[in-house]
DNA sequence: GTTTTTTCCGTGTGCGCACACGAAATTACA
DNA sequence: TGTAATTTCGTGTGCGCACACGGAAAAAAC
């Protein structure tokens, strides 16, 4: 049998009371009658029951959750919203009210204020993902100083006192990719890198994956005559990309196989349709609309999904366990690096 | 604001004890009155509060897990039943209790006693992995007339009134494979489908996956010139698998993939590294320790994943939405099919 | 018509906890 | 020594629901 508020009383010789302002640290207990209890406490492994405790206690966990808009043409951070939501609406039961902290990605000036906004609110915890870096150490101490749990989701700033970490091993993942073309390319053939961001050095993601890639071929003795190029485009329009590929097949022949370290695979994609190279093996990264064409179109081989809405549902969960059930979760949660091709896409979409 | 039984009770003119009873068709109401607080129900959309719910009930929710043993050295059965005891830690303030019917899943009639054993216990909900079919229906239709509701796991037996399904597409699964191997093989090669099982026609899990490995190829024009060698085995031991591998090697040439249609592929996999031919194509199933080894060693290229643990935790986490949340859970629960190679192997150990 | 049975319904208590209120014990101060 | 201020603690109520008990009303039996 539990231990209930009760028991404990009775053992300590005090009222339920004493032990509820033991339990938070309400003070007005002495210091004598709160050791006992807390003794007591200890010797009959006292846990609260959430049910009851959230029963009877009024007021909902506000969370607070600060991460970049998203729009019709960039919906990657839709999903983790709804997997926040969605694992609010299973911890429904719990009061969990979620408020929206929604910043301008490309504006530094938004992102300060926003954080701001979250501190006036007093939350009890926060979910970010984190695009400035320094911005984000700020306000995180903030939060630390406040006493605000918070975590961060997609892109780790290791801050000392974050509650967790939630998101992909960048460098794992591509890793996985150079495996699969690894798998396809024929010995003695090049393999593109194409990297597509206006400021790749503020996306460590793309950075830490063009490692891992690189990683890959270096590790053991499986070069096979295999050479990398690499190829930095800081520019998203397609005309663009398209005679920087152009050039570059100009250049080097014998391509056998793409990696693009970003989302914006469609955009290869296209070209390699258009002049009709889809025998090229073709790897990238995330599940959105334009990629999934491709996919099924068989122009794009894989696709590594950063299953932004796991990653929302985990932050969620973390912050339910931390906060009403005292379990600390492990300070870094990988999200598995799932591989899709056409064959499995359907049980991926959710 | 949500409704709470005493709102319901007053607009209905009644009180509290009698919307229970309708709420739990405990009888001792007429017609009339049960009628209007019906309606009323309806109007506001009541939803109980689970919280409240399970505090002030005392008896637990009983729910029989009939699966096959595990052991030493076939332990994929473990892993659905530590899905289903994580799910049911986490959910573990709804008093949930968890009892096994654990069966010798070669022997027919221990399964038959071990259905009898279910029944005795009049649990409140069972989740159970077939084997034979027959004897499965049999008992499914027993649940069925005591109103116990019935999960069927890993493999589907389509009875009517199963409250899902939880599992693979075996036949989705194996296109899946059959997309990797054609990944790497060269045109004109051959490809070998491996089935090791005593009784192949038992398990209709070997027989989806061979047919839609099958069906992969005829789909399209990417034959390439490949051909397809079947091979079963009706024997586990490695000395026979040696004997009709080495057979069909000399038969054939040009043998550039190898898929595994179950678990067994270290077996071949061994046999690959004991005549060097490890630069052959592997692909199979699961994630058991012997498959893991020749993973990490690159002789298996590509393992799939059925996700034993998934589905316990799904399994389970079905059986509390539809008796502790009313929330019918979807028909059909389909595992996603997870590529695993040695590289993002570690994100999904548990 | 009365008594007995049956049908129908209201009241009360408790699940384990949070929190407000007020009482008792202790201390401070005159 | 008496009173006020302060510390320390106990009691009571309610969260929303399940369920037992018993009572009133209606129906049936005599």
């Amino acid at each position: 049998m539990k231990a209930r508020i009760k028991d404990i009383a009775d053992r300590a010789g005090v009222s339920t009371g004493t032990v509820d302002r033991v339990l938070h640290n309400r003070g007005e207990v002495s210091d004598k009658t709160r050791k006992r209890v807390v003794g007591i406490l200890e010797k009959l492994h006292y846990e609260p029951d959430i049910l009851a405790r959230t029963l009877a206690s009024r007021n909902p966990l506000k969370v607070a959750v600060l991460i970049p808009y998203h729009s019709p043409e960039n919906w990657f951070w839709k999903k983790p919203l709804s997997g926040i939501y969605d694992a609010c609406s299973e911890l429904n039961h719990f009061k969990i009210e979620i408020k929206e902290f929604l910043y301008d990605q490309f504006r530094k000036q938004d992102f300060i204020e926003k954080t701001g906004e979250v501190l006036d609110y007093f939350p009890d915890a926060v979910i970010a993902a984190p695009v400035y870096l320094q911005e984000t150490i700020d306000f995180f101490s903030d939060c630390e100083k406040s006493g605000i749990p918070f975590i961060s989701i997609n892109d780790n700033i290791n801050h000392p006192g974050q509650l967790t970490y939630v998101g992909q091993d960048s460098r794992s993942s591509s890793r996985v990719a150079a495996k699969l073309i690894d798998f396809a390319v024929p010995e003695d053939s090049r393999i593109l890198v194409v990297s597509i961001a206006m400021d790749k050095d503020n996306y460590s993601h793309i950075l830490r994956r063009e490692e891992g890639f690189r990683e890959y071929w270096v590790n053991g003795s499986k070069s096979r005559g295999i050479e990398i190029i690499p190829l930095s485009l800081a520019k998203d329009s397609y005309p663009y990309i398209k005679r920087a590929l152009t050039e570059t097949f100009q250049k080097y022949d014998r391509i056998a196989g793409i990696f693009v370290t970003n989302s914006r695979v469609y955009q290869v994609a296209k070209y390699l349709q258009n002049t009709s190279k889809e025998e090229i093996s073709l790897v990238g990264y995330d599940l959105i609309n334009p990629n999934i064409k491709y996919l099924n179109n068989g122009v794009i081989d894989f696709l590594i999904s950063q299953k932004p809405h796991e990653q929302g549902y985990k932050a969620l969960v973390a912050v339910f366990n931390e906060l009403k059930l005292n379990k600390k979760p492990s300070p870094e949660q990988l999200i598995p690096i799932d591989i899709i091709c056409k064959e499995n896409l359907c049980c991926y979409q959710v």
